[in-house]
DNA sequence: AAAATAGTGTCTGTGAGACAGTATCGC
DNA sequence: GCGATACTGTCTCACAGACACTATTTT
């Protein structure tokens, strides 16, 4: 059929919550060889019987190695090369995938600063930091800050979210007029936040899934 | 060292031209099963001998398959699933390349217009149409379109260039603002076009290098 | 001169940023 | 009342589209 060895095949996981005020990517301990006992991404091999494709075996890491159910899982890229794994030549394809509200207090990762995540096996901190690009790029012409957020969230906190996803502050005013006008979020009628002062209105995602603006938020 | 056998990895090419006012792809008859005979995207196995990473699979495809030594190449995405092929479980890696200028004469590919390219083996149709959906979004923000013409054009070239990236016509007055100020391109001192008309400046690339505009062109 | 393409100047509407001002809570 | 957070109204500047206008070539 073909006279070329096939490529070790894995897919990498860059789970990301919002935590403490700042980005946070999950990671979990080697417990085998290459990079035994080092930190890492989860990741895994396809399972051919299961999957129906790479970001299903993407989520099926999430919830295995992670614990994780409610995730909005994306390709990023897939990432090649005879060197970065010892075992040979190999292709990871990348996933990013975000928590929504808080991460579980069982958690068997460990949660660190996405953009210091100290050293990590293979060239996951490569990945991560990729990952934080694209997330940048998207989250300015989309809603995909919005998935870090728990079912119902305050405008102010949206902003709070994609401030911290595009690493810039935004104007509290042109904030929520272009979120308005985006139709990406739903006011749930009567429903306040217990805030610290002024209780604020109570917004839901008008569509769950990934929606675009034409212009930048 | 792991218990899934691997999926068959593949790279597949889409191969773009811009040729007779409208963006072409390369097509290849397939000489062997699974689709012998039907056309399909050029593509391969990795060589993990000589292959840097799956890029270089693609510019060496584009070589070997199709003549073609001067392409902007990148990274699409990974397509996978267990029905895609039927030999079984797959994945492609799937790489678009723009081919700088015209198309040499002894090309061996079929070059159909990449909006109705007849149908073609696997998913090949739906590869190529994501394609076009990436090149629309990159292009309207990019230099991209620009690696489809020769070292020297026109700014009415330019625009015919983007318009047929971007699939609407643009304001010719707004678009030499855009291009001005985005620095994308430099003026050939002296350098005036012999067209048909009114000479016009001839222009290169300042940087062949993919670059980014904050405005939309 | 006419046709054709290249290139410029100017008006206008839209939208983003800035920021002051108002509203509603806890204390 | 005061502080804090939530929200709104308005001004101004930047920029995109529209389009008329000028410029330079071939025929």
């Amino acid at each position: 059929m073909h006279d070329h060895p096939l490529p070790i095949l894995t897919v990498d996981v860059v789970l990301l919550s919002l935590r403490d005020g700042a980005l946070q990517v999950g990671l979990t301990r080697r417990d085998k060889d290459p990079f035994q006992g080092e930190w890492a991404l989860p990741g895994g091999y396809i399972h051919t019987d299961t999957d129906a494709d790479t970001t299903a075996t993407a989520r099926r890491v999430a919830r295995d190695k992670a614990g994780l159910q409610d995730v909005y899982c994306e390709q990023l890229a897939t990432i090649s090369g005879p060197e970065r794994d010892p075992r040979g030549w190999s292709a990871t394809v990348v996933h990013y995938a975000l928590v929504r509200g808080a991460v579980p207090k069982d958690s068997p990762l460990k949660w660190r600063p996405a953009a210091a995540p100290g050293p990590l096996a293979f060239d996951h901190n490569g990945l991560i930091a990729a990952t934080l690009e694209r997330l940048r790029g998207k989250g300015a012409y989309s809603n995909l800050p919005a998935f870090f957020l728990p079912a119902a969230f305050t405008l102010s906190e949206l902003r709070s979210t994609y401030e911290q996803v595009l690493g810039q502050p935004l104007n509290d005013a042109a904030f929520r007029r272009k979120i308005e006008e985006s139709g990406f979020v739903t006011p749930l009628p009567g429903q306040l936040s217990k805030a610290t002062a002024r209780p604020a209105q109570l917004y839901e995602l008008t569509d769950t899934s990934l929606k675009f603006s034409h212009r930048r938020i």
